[in-house]
Parts: structure tokens; sequence; C-alpha cells
DNA sequence: TTGCATAGTGCCATAAAGTGTCTTAAAATG
DNA sequence: CATTTTAAGACACTTTATGGCACTATGCAA
């Protein structure tokens, strides 16, 4: 996988599979050798699931654990990523299990159609159906910034 | 390669090929050195594709991952820059695989004809349909640039 | 406790996708 | 014109994705 000028973990693509009946999701093959020593899977925002290498749910969650708890915003943020938060490991075939509760989270049904992503330093999870929207989105915000700084057409 | 006056590299020229029945293209001849050492493809605007050098790509990656993910639309552009952008390298017979999802997004079909022009600091790859379009458009504007710092004829 | 249902795990078979390499023909080079 | 390089297609091989099946663990109810 490429590395980052800074030496960091960058994951690249979008790649389309299949969640089983049993709620397991192939990870992409590019994805496997950062994920092997074991992974934390989270709830990302907007209904994405995240992915995150070892070392970087240890950076995470020492970020989030230092928010001040005497803040609403900070505890509700702590207890929605410690609680929505399952390490995981990818099995001979290249699987991990999504749990229910996090299925339900993003709205990912067995047997049905999942995008995994590379977000940089993370791995994203959608349902299909979801990241076609954030896509278009996405696409526009990016189409929009190139304008602005190359000039556009 | 041509070399810029600030020592960066320029790309120069347009060709013609054909896309495999897997997928692939070949990288002509005159760019392969300068990719050697690996490449990212990204999403391009007017639905081409770009080939960066591992030195251009970092620049760009870095730009963009420095950005807040608290912010919506920072989070669009990582999604969209990353989910977009795989690294390739090239085989012994100088091809790279054009992923899926970038087959479409570049509406290239395989066994089809792709146009690759040197595009100054970066390549860019085209269905060939889609490039003689721009190439139009692309005429038309330098012709009138010409125009406007001459003086006209 | 026993039996049953449900969730999770491991592994295998098949098909599809991706990769490596070779041959031939065409193009470029000197 | 001879030689070298490049593009394109073909093919074999490897890897990956998917679905299926069997087995285990867990919890619940009879």
């Amino acid at each position: 996988m490429v590395q980052g000028a800074k030496g960091g973990i960058v994951f690249l693509g979008e790649y389309k599979h299949t969640m089983d009946s049993k709620g397991r999701v192939v990870i992409p093959s590019k994805f496997r050798d950062e994920l092997k020593q074991g992974c934390v899977i989270t709830k990302g925002q907007d209904n994405c699931l995240q992915i995150l290498t070892k070392g970087n749910w240890e950076e995470e969650a020492d970020k989030i654990a230092a928010l001040p708890k005497t803040n609403k915003t900070s505890r509700q943020l702590i207890r929605s990523l410690f609680s929505g938060a399952i390490d995981a490991t990818i099995d001979s075939s290249g699987k991990i299990l999504i749990p229910e509760n996090l299925r339900g989270y993003s709205q990912m049904n067995l047997g049905q159609s999942i995008t995994i992503t590379g977000s940089g330093p993370v791995i994203e999870i959608w349902s299909t159906k979801q990241w076609k929207k954030v896509q278009l989105e996405a696409d526009k915000a990016y189409a929009n910034i190139n304008e602005l700084t190359t000039g556009g057409s």
C-alpha cells in the first residue's frame, strides 16, 4: 500500500463487494496486509463504518479519551466511539464479521451489496446505496475545489 | 523526459492506444521511465483519468489529508480524492491496469480506443471518443488566446 | 438438564478478476 | 534497408470473491 509523504499508510480505491448471509464481508486484498495484525471497526460519520489499523485506533482513542468529560458533546462522542467499536480479525479467506449493531447503524443488510473505500488513513465501509449518495456529493465538492485551485475551465 | 524551467517533469504528446480485454493499457514508452517507481491514477476533470508520479501524488494527497475531518466538505474531498485513486505499477510489457471503477468514470470500455496525452506535470488518459470532444474545445480556446495575445490576425 | 434456535466461525469449491509473459506485427530508428 | 523498439493480442497461471456447508458457541425454553 502507498505511503504518504510523512510515512503514514494511505488507503486508496473503491471496491464493490457483497455481505454474505452471515454478515461477513471480504476485505479487498490490497488492504489486508495492513490489517492482518488486527483492526478496529467503529461507527464513522455519515452512516459509514470505519476500519482502523491498530495504530490508528490507538491514536484516535487517545484523542477522544482526552476530551473533557464535563462537556456533554464530548461525553456523547466518547460513548458513541467506544460502545460502537469492536476489534476484528480477518479470517483465512479474507473476511471480517460486521456485528449486528454496526450493520444496523450503517444500514447494511445480509446478502446485499456494500462498497469499501480507501479514504486515506482509514478504510470506510458503506451500503452501496448510501455510498452512491455520498459519492455524488463528494465528487461535486472535489470538482468545485479543482476549479478554484486550477482556475477552472 | 523533458524538464520545465523549475526542474519539474513535463509530459508532452498525444498517443492513441487500445485497452485490452482485461482493462490494461500500454503506457507510451516515453513516459515509462518517470513512472517506473510507481504512480497513482486519479479521477481528472471532464471524465479523464490522470496519472501522477509518486512525487506529484504526495503533494496532492498531503494537501487534502491535512483538512479538518470535522468539516463536512473536507470529509467529502478526502473521500473523493482517495476513493477515486489507485496506485499502479507498470508491468514488464509497459502496461497498467485501469480498475473497474475508474474505467466506468472515464467511460472506457474493454477493447476500445483510448488516448493518452502528456499534459505538463501529469499524464491524462481519455476514451478517444471523449478526447475528441475535449480537444476540439481546447483548440478553440487556444486560438482565442492567440488572438488576445497577438492582437489577432 | 436437554433440545432447539440463532449467531458466529472455519473451510472448501467454483467462477471471476487480475497478473505475467510470450509472440507477432507494426512502427520507429539509424 | 536492417535493426530495434513498441503495441496489441493471446494464453497460462495466480489470486480473489462469493456462496455453500458443516461445525461450534451461546442463550433460551421446554
